[in-house]
DNA sequence: AGCACGCCGACT
DNA sequence: GTCGGCGTGCTC
């Protein structure tokens, strides 16, 4: 209905002497590009339509966009026509409007943003197929029939069609076996479309048993999505209280209806086999996973099944917010506070709050979940525009640890080493008790700087401002920032004196080492995305811990993700103070995020959990949070800090980092941006400043900052601002509108 | 994003 | 004398 509607608008702006439309491509262009209308074409060119069309001698995928076009009319002489239609569901008008909606406020062009909805080419090629094979009913005479081809024939006798390797294990032998029996007619083969339907979600099971405090929350959500319409919620549960339970409820609701479709969006990492699995025990099936690593096929079936309507539940990263819904239902966002939301290459959004602008498009419910809701959340329900549900009870017998600073100043590891003797007690008195440790050190590899005792040399990136780390697994230095790596010295390279470098600081490989030496006995493994590079790793490690196979885990980040081990009851925050240093707007509020996650692994089941932070600043604020366990006061000063200054969400940011390989030319633009700065009540523009990462992969970088109240229309002052310099080749502006990375 | 057009080094 | 480096500029 919406879509005959838009339809008929541009009708009536279509010129008599044949008919324009336009069409958005997946390029950074101005916007839409005109086409003409060829006449076997002009009644299925409706907005939406995904097509293809010539541009400069090649062929581009792109949809039919409605609205009027920007800017200059072409003459429609000039114009090419449209090459043909793709056979896809047509692109929804709360999509469109979404692409609109995300490219208006982030500032990027409508092109780079519908860039992120057609990721798939092979989606709009033909349909891929796989060779499977069958038996036939007799076969030719004159083959002969050797024990490893009788054995296949016998397996494809029940008539299912089978792929060559998955014919051949089962009889026991090479692939090549069945290949050579199709040569001979043996057996016949069919090309079977990849595009396989997904399993649907079973709904006839039942969830588990719920407290009464998850019977609350869980009532409040099906009824939104029973009634439907946009409706946002914040579901503010402490760890292992069971927000998972609840909103699998609201997933249920909504897939009661017929052809509705949910979308769970999870941080980068946190797609846990242990989520998975609670998710198959809830529904029946597998979701349909959505992130980066997705190969090929699976993609295209994945989008098209989207695009149809057939995938019933997505759980992915936050590019599957762009994927071509067609009758959108519920989302949730779990782990909202999760920095990783925030996207920092090309188009810059964050997928929190473009989560619940689609959910608003899409007029739908949206539910926000987090153990440690983000300082912007929490506003937003403070000023009631997002219902608050509460879980305050941790699930079962489970109760919360005892959390404990140890004071570094009073009780300092011995020199060399990074484990107070208080934390040493701990994990031994643990490790008697046949119970597991948890040591959490959120930096990779041996140490982060290498460091000459002669000369005082730090071995430094290349192309970054930044120190080198060791990786000593690898035996070799790494940049983190563009991933250059090159062997260890022996001698400084810029004294050469040999045998004087040193490491200098803890990363897990060094605490793994010291771990080792305290503890020889133990079990103990390192977790860090160097250790467990793919979901299967992951699961691998995790099924080690659980089942009780390691004593000790070290890990970065990668731990905090939502795992449940019933036998881990003490955890160590090595350097609870990390996180704080550097100190931009959010380091306080995102250190006790974090830490509250790390703290929330231990004692999750019968025994009781106990969490040691390490600290050289036990009085500051955040550890005193997270030892008193009132976030609320803390998030609450956080609030009022932010409030006095104006800063988000009370007030607005908008980053701008200048870019390019010559540093006196990108300062030359940040000059010229600063000469050109509005003059405007409630803005204030400071910069250009070098970045604190000053380069990067060999780019001379700026930073510029502006600053407004909370009214400003920063949209529109930056984009005028931006457009009034002239650009100058060999630098980059960009625009980062919320930053939530100051680098 | 591609792909062409356009001015300066090592090859048939 | 050409082949080709990738810098800049356009694509309806």
């Amino acid at each position: 209905m919406a879509q005959a509607q838009l339809f008929e608008e541009k009708e009536m702006t279509a010129e008599p002497e044949g008919r324009r439309i336009s069409v958005l491509l997946p390029l950074p262009l101005a916007g839409p590009l005109d086409y003409t209308v060829p006449d076997d074409l002009k009644d299925r060119l409706y907005p939406g339509a995904v097509v293809e069309v010539p541009l400069s001698g090649r062929k581009t995928i792109g949809v039919v966009w409605a609205g009027k076009a920007a800017g200059k009319k072409l003459p429609l002489a000039k114009l090419k026509p449209v090459e043909r239609i793709i056979d896809v569901p047509p692109f929804r008008e709360d999509l469109m409007r979404f692409v609109d909606w995300v490219s208006a406020y982030t500032l990027s062009s409508q092109g780079a943003v519908l860039r992120m909805c057609l990721s798939v080419p092979a989606a709009f090629q033909g349909v891929p197929v796989k060779r499977h094979y069958v038996a036939v009913a007799d076969v030719p005479e004159g083959i002969r029939i050797t024990p490893a081809r009788a054995a296949v024939l016998k397996v494809l006798a029940d008539g299912k069609p089978r792929m060559a390797p998955e014919a051949a294990s089962l009889a026991g032998v090479s692939d090549s076996v069945v290949r050579s029996l199709a040569d001979a007619g043996a057996l016949a083969a069919l090309d079977i479309s990849v595009d396989l339907p997904y399993p649907q979600p079973d709904m006839s099971l039942e969830g588990p048993k719920l407290s009464d405090e998850q019977t609350v929350a869980a009532e409040a959500i099906r009824e939104a999505v029973w009634e439907g319409g946009f409706k946002p919620f914040l579901l503010d549960g402490i760890t292992g209280s069971g927000k998972t339970e609840v909103y699998f409820e609201g997933l249920a609701e909504a897939l009661r209806e017929k052809g509705t479709q949910v979308l769970v969006l999870v941080p980068e990492i946190a797609l846990t086999s242990q989520w998975l699995e609670r998710f198959e025990a809830r529904f029946g099936v597998e979701p349909i996973v959505w992130h980066s690593e997705i190969g090929q096929a699976e993609r295209r079936r994945a989008w098209r099944a989207v695009a149809s309507g057939d995938a019933r539940v997505v759980v992915g990263a936050r590019s599957a917010l762009f994927l071509p819904f067609r009758n959108l239902a519920f989302i949730t966002v779990d782990e909202e506070h999760d920095p990783s939301f925030k996207q920092e290459e090309g188009v810059l959004y964050h997928a929190r709050d473009m989560a619940v602008v689609r959910a608003m498009l899409a007029e739908c419910p949206v539910v926000l979940a987090s153990a440690t809701p983000s300082l912007e959340t929490q506003v937003n329900a403070d000023e009631g525009k997002y219902t608050v549900l509460k879980l305050r009870e941790r699930h079962g017998v489970a109760v919360l640890p005892e959390m404990r600073a140890v004071d570094m100043r009073a009780e300092p590891p011995e020199s060399g080493t990074w484990l107070s003797p208080v934390l040493v007690r701990e994990i031994e008195e643990n490790l008697g008790a046949g119970e597991q440790v948890m040591l959490f050190l959120n930096r990779r590899g041996y140490a982060p700087l290498t460091l000459c005792r002669t000369c005082g040399h730090r071995i430094e990136c290349p192309s970054c401002s930044a120190w080198l780390v060791e990786h000593r697994f690898r035996q070799e230095l790494q940049c983190h920032h563009c991933g250059h790596m090159e062997p260890i010295p022996e001698a400084c390279p810029t004294c050469d004196s040999k045998e004087s470098l040193v490491a200098c600081g803890p990363g897990v490989e060094r605490l793994f080492e010291e771990v080792n030496h305290r503890f020889p006995n133990a079990r103990t493994s390192v977790m860090t995305s160097d250790t467990v590079q793919s979901p299967s790793e992951t699961a691998k490690v995790v099924k080690e811990i659980a089942g009780g196979h390691l004593d000790i885990v070290i890990g970065t980040q990668i731990v905090t993700k939502g795992y449940h081990f019933p036998n881990l009851t003490l955890v160590g925050v090595v350097d609870a103070d990390l996180g704080l240093r550097g100190g931009d707007l959010r380091a306080g509020e995102r250190t006790y995020q974090q830490l509250v996650q790390v703290a929330g692994r231990a004692g999750r089941a019968e025994k009781p959990g106990k969490v040691l932070l390490q600290s050289y600043e036990p009085e500051h604020p955040v550890v005193q949070a997270l030892l008193t366990g009132d976030g609320d006061a803390f998030m609450a000063a956080e609030k009022t800090a932010r409030a006095q200054y104006h800063m988000p969400p009370f007030g607005k940011l908008v980053g701008v980092i200048l870019s390019g390989p010559d540093m006196a030319e990108v300062l030359e633009v940040g000059r010229a941006l600063a000469k050109a700065a509005p003059v405007e009540h409630g803005v204030d523009i400071v910069g250009p400043a070098p970045a604190p990462m000053a380069r990067i992969r060999g780019q001379h970088r700026f930073r510029m900052l502006l600053h407004a109240k909370k009214h400003v229309k920063v949209q529109k002052l930056v984009r005028d601002w931006v457009l009034s310099v002239k650009p100058k080749s060999g630098v980059r502006i960009k625009v980062d509108i919320d930053p939530y990375s100051f680098m």
